[in-house]
RNA sequence: GCCGGCGUAGCUCAGCUUGGCAGAGCAACGGUCUUUUAAACCGAUGGUCCAGGGUUCAAAUCCCUGCGCCGGCACCA
């Protein structure tokens, strides 16, 4: 670092200014190597990007231009340069981003190569990249400075890009399907709509503690009572939970509804948005996660909760023990993707009962390799029962339930005007790229992931 | 929150078992080399061994405490 401030100065004196701008690429590496074909040459072209490595040889320098999307080979050579330029240019650091301009050629190793005819500084870099061989591993590094990451690890951008497509994709199904895609408060009075501890902030000119939203429902279901008949999000929301390979306090979550719709309705909209999403990652139907693998290809599996945790367990359970049971013995051993359908009602104060057996609700999660991917019902639309239920939550709350579900009235004084029949949908989106994109941790789809402070 | 592992140069890692001058490769620095590309050659550099305390003639190494990262459990998607 000491030595590139000084280089910095001295750069300065020679009149150089170190953060230069104006100059514009023409085009990207890739559409650049593109360009030569079977020809043996190009006119020139300009392209900018960060150098990483740099290969001495005399009076040539081979140089890597890493940019948006991929790299190419550079070459100054003394003898095109000139004495001045070409000192100039091999006393750049990988890390330097700069501009260059020249024709493309192929080098007699066959390297697809721009011959540097002029160059410019854009922006001197300070810092020491990670070494080009081994690359940047600690975890830690990666996670807390992931431009460096981004960086040193091209393949970490992939990633990102998939996550992207992923997103993209569903949204695309979502909008062809007629679904109005809407954004919602994530500062609210009642956190509703999921099972979790919210994280309390404080709104200072109202003197009112607010909450971060743990879940996007309560407010997409007003909108059906609006007459918005199709809505979805995609959002951020916020759990005050531990950090594990699958959770991080912050997460993306797609939910939708559907008025006049079903769970059966929405188990075919599940596979839909599962298929989507593979090929927008890039991954055949028929794939593998963390070397296991795994058919997206549908119809998924559907299998009662009951019947599920009668044949892994030999028993007959309702309610709260039926769930308990289910997830201790049968989610785990549930590999391929399955649907788990008729929850307890006790844990779904928001679905609808089961008409031929209250008991249950109609309700499924997807589940994948042991894991929840999709959870989803038949909404609840009487509002004496959602009373009734929330009341049963509050009972629960009362005593020592930090999560049991609270009271909104707000949300019920909707209801009241009348919630159309539908179906509903959430979707864990980290986790569902993790599937796709064989990430083994939350962390390596999720750009700046929670950590602790800095030591 | 609990349990376990880990933390050494900018990066990737040895060294710790059994205490005895702080090590290697790459990067950076000086020089050589005009078509290289898994790291050319020669040379000289580079350290809060995570932090603090303790044991000892002597601590990167052994002990204690704290911090961070990773994994598991708990909680949850």
């Amino acid at each position: 670092m000491r030595d590139r401030r000084e280089k910095l100065e001295r750069l300065r004196a020679a009149g150089i200014d170190p953060y230069s701008r104006g100059f514009r690429p023409t085009q990207t590496s890739q559409a650049a190597k593109a360009l030569l074909g079977e020809s043996e040459r190009t006119e020139p072209v300009a392209l900018a990007g960060r150098l990483m490595v740099k290969r001495l040889q005399g009076g040539v320098v081979f140089a890597d231009l890493q940019d948006g999307g991929g790299r190419i080979q550079l070459m100054a050579s003394r003898d095109k340069l000139g004495e001045e330029e070409f000192d100039r240019f091999a006393d750049l650091d990988p890390g330097d981003i700069i501009g260059v301009t020249g024709p493309i050629f192929k080098t007699r190793r066959g390297e697809i190569t721009l011959e540097v005819q002029s160059f410019q500084l854009l922006t001197k870099s300070l810092r020491p990249l990670p070494e080009k061989w081994h690359g940047l591993k600690d975890v830690e590094i990666r996670y807390r400075q992931r431009y460096v990451d981004l960086i040193a690890n091209p393949a970490v951008r992939e990633v990102f890009r998939a996550r992207t497509k992923i997103i993209t994709a569903m949204r695309g199904l979502l909008d062809e399907r007629n679904f109005l895609d809407v954004d919602t408060p994530v500062l609210q009075e009642v956190p509703g709509g999921g099972h979790a501890r919210p994280f309390v902030t404080h709104h200072n000119s109202l003197d009112r503690d607010l909450f971060l939203r743990i879940a996007l429902e309560l407010h997409l279901k007003r909108l059906l009572v609006g007459g918005f008949e199709r809505v979805y999000e995609i959002g951020r929301v916020f759990r005050n939970e531990g950090l594990s390979p699958r959770h991080n306090p912050e997460f993306t979550l797609l939910e939708c509804y559907q008025a006049y719709a079903d769970y059966d309705d929405v188990m075919r909209l599940v596979e839909d948005l599962m298929v989507v999403s593979a090929m927008a990652a890039g991954r055949p139907l028929e794939t593998s996660y963390q070397g296991e693998a795994v058919n997206l290809t549908p119809p998924f599996r559907r299998e009662r909760m009951a019947d599920l945790v009668l044949e892994h367990t030999g028993r007959h359970a309702v309610g709260q023990e039926l769930n308990d049971l289910f997830e201790e013995h049968v989610e785990p051993r549930l590999r391929q993707p399955t649907f788990v359908i008729d929850y307890p009602v006790e844990i779904s104060p928001l679905a609808r009962p089961r008409e031929d057996d209250p008991r249950f609700v109609e309700r499924f999660e997807l589940i994948i390799l042991g894991r929840e991917y999709a959870n989803a019902f038949t909404e609840l639309t009487d509002p004496i029962d959602q009373r009734a239920r929330f009341e049963a939550q509050a009972a629960r709350r009362a005593a020592g339930d930090v999560e049991a579900h609270p009271m909104d009235e707000d949300f019920l004084r909707a209801v009241e005007y009348g919630l159309p029949p539908c179906g509903g949908l959430g979707v864990g989106i980290d986790r569902l790229v993790m599937l796709l994109t064989d990430q083994p941790s939350v962390r390596d789809v999720i750009l700046f992931p929670v950590m602790k402070a800095e030591s």
